[in-house]
DNA sequence: GCACGGCCCGTGAACGTTCACGGGAACGTT
DNA sequence: AACGTTCCCGTGAACGTTCACGGGCCGTGC
């Protein structure tokens, strides 16, 4: 590893001074044209490249926020990402991406450097915040897809209930009856959707009485699906907790010799790019995840600097019934 | 934006010297349990975060790669970033992704800022060679996808010959006769891929005159496997440019009243995860996209040392066909 | 002839941290 | 009593850049 080329190797070359080099380099103006060209020729022989830390500490500007996510694979990340990539490329932001591989470990280990690095994070972190807050020690944050407890936090909000309210009420008006859901396997406790689906059932009058578990891919929607309908042969539609599952419940369905949505009705959670490539489309309870992305982005810079936080109204994702062809 | 607190505030704060809080804060030993707790307790309470830059400056130890692509969303891309992240962390080094939304006025204008953030940069770039060195000045750069021409850069090559050529063989040894191609519409030129199949198919003896081309999307393979089976109607199979048109194919090949792969066999290429979820499940020509990721992030961290660079040979992912159900 | 303004360039200082070094106090050893 | 060790802590310097300021030179106007 050579010696780094600095401005004062620059400037000799060039045979002026650091400030010269500096002003040619940044087109600053009050230079005269021939140095200029002079000191970029010279700049260009020695491959000399700006620290960006030295040029950091004395003007403050720019920027840079860190994603954490749990999976990048994971379509559903993968939209947030993206709506986060744009929202700070608008800004001429830059986003430090952290995969934590599904790892409460690596997502402890992420934590800690990340602090260090960013001048601001956000992400789906499924650590408790007083662990988050102790790691980022101070560190202006933004949870996704979770409310936040303490003060310490921001977060956005993804609202449901009246979304899959609507699904139900879609299914109901097609005349389905028997709706299972199919929760998510991963945590102990039901899901949130869940909750928003059972109040659905029990605002219809319709009994909320066959509900199966998924893990989070599309054999375990096919698994499920299978389970499920083995339990419960009189299931005419089902509700899954994502669209992942749901695409593994499309495909469990056709094994068993059920056209969807003629003799099973499916719906989904997300509104995934992914659910228009499958056949039939995936009818799901759709979040805007561009808007996720972006708003996790906007608070973020508010906490950074002074301007007014986003309100609590406006930090909230409506999720919508989307009726593609599988309900 | 109130004035920054930093170390000497920290040091003040808890009746210390600068140096005392560093060693406080970065465990570095030669310290007081007692002032060091005192210290800790201080920098929380001042909500104090050392300045990356002031500590980048000094210590010459983390090192950030930059990473372009063209659309995040392209689960191709995806695949490959997801492959880079893992690479990275597994070094803890830290990745700034950069999406050019498609765009050449967009990646002018990364490249533009990514040299004076990262260490590196990575990715796929339109540009040219002699251009993407202007914006770049000197920094170390592996382009992935395409081969470099001049000693400047660094790259991925990928290499689908083999493969496309199995993939051939296998429908030829299905009784395939009749094989047409989509190509990519995107460029004037015809892709590589496209020669790779015409040799195969000369090699086979057979006709190579059906070929259409597609949008890079999925209703862009639908609607050019559908023009291209008026055109041609006796096709028994189709290769295509990647999977994305392929799923397309699968899409029209359905609605034309076609099963797959009984009337038509398709064979994509890419091998994206994607091909498991869609039913039949896509056969594919297929790249270990992780390990694309993986590649680059490696030669990038051998160009920023004085490590040797990787050998030609194993700067190199080889496509393998890979039979699912789709052919 | 002199003052003044514009153009071009250089010098000290500052950004906030870590490194290298030195030094005092307490303790034990001879 | 003198000396060496260990433990703990502080001070100057350095990292590489930009900012604020000052100053020389040349041309212009009165």
């Amino acid at each position: 590893m050579s010696k780094r080329v600095t401005i004062n190797d620059v400037a000799q070359a060039a045979g002026v001074s650091r400030q010269t080099v500096s002003r040619a380099l940044n087109d600053k103006g009050e230079i005269d044209a021939g140095t200029k060209q002079r000191v970029i020729d010279a700049a260009r022989e020695l491959g000399y490249r700006p620290s960006r830390f030295a040029r950091g500490l004395v003007r403050q500007d720019t920027t840079t926020i860190g994603l954490v996510i749990p999976d990048l694979l994971n379509p559903f990340f993968t939209e947030v990402a993206a709506g986060a990539l744009e929202a700070a490329r608008a800004r001429g932001w830059h986003v430090i991406v952290y995969d934590t591989a599904d790892s409460v470990d690596t997502e402890r280990g992420t934590l800690e450097v990340v602090a260090s690095q960013v001048d601001a994070v956000v992400g789906y972190f499924s650590l408790d915040e007083a662990e988050l807050d102790t790691h980022l020690s101070g560190l202006p944050a933004v949870l996704i897809g979770r409310e936040h407890r303490t003060p310490r936090f921001s977060s956005i909000r993804i609202e449901g209930a009246a979304g899959v309210r609507e699904a139900v009420d879609h299914l109901f008006a097609k005349g389905h009856r028997r709706i299972g859901m199919l929760d998510y396997a991963g945590r102990a406790e039901p899901s949130i959707r869940r909750a928003w689906f059972a109040d659905a059932m029990t605002a219809h009058g319709l009994a909320d009485d066959a509900v199966g578990t998924a893990v989070q891919s599309v054999d375990g929607g096919t698994e499920a699906l299978t389970g499920l309908l083995a339990q419960h042969p009189s299931l005419t539609a089902v509700f899954t907790f994502n669209d992942i599952i749901a695409i593994g419940a499309l495909r469990a369905a056709r094994r068993l010799g059920r056209t969807v949505p003629d003799d099973l009705a499916v719906v989904g959670f997300d509104g995934l790019q992914l659910g228009t490539v499958v056949d039939p489309a995936l009818t799901s309870v759709a979040l805007d995840t561009r808007r996720v992305g972006t708003l996790a982005i906007e608070q973020a810079g508010r906490l950074l600097t002074d301007a007014p936080l986003l309100p609590d109204e406006e930090l909230q994702v409506n999720a919508v019934l989307v009726v593609r062809e599988s309900a």
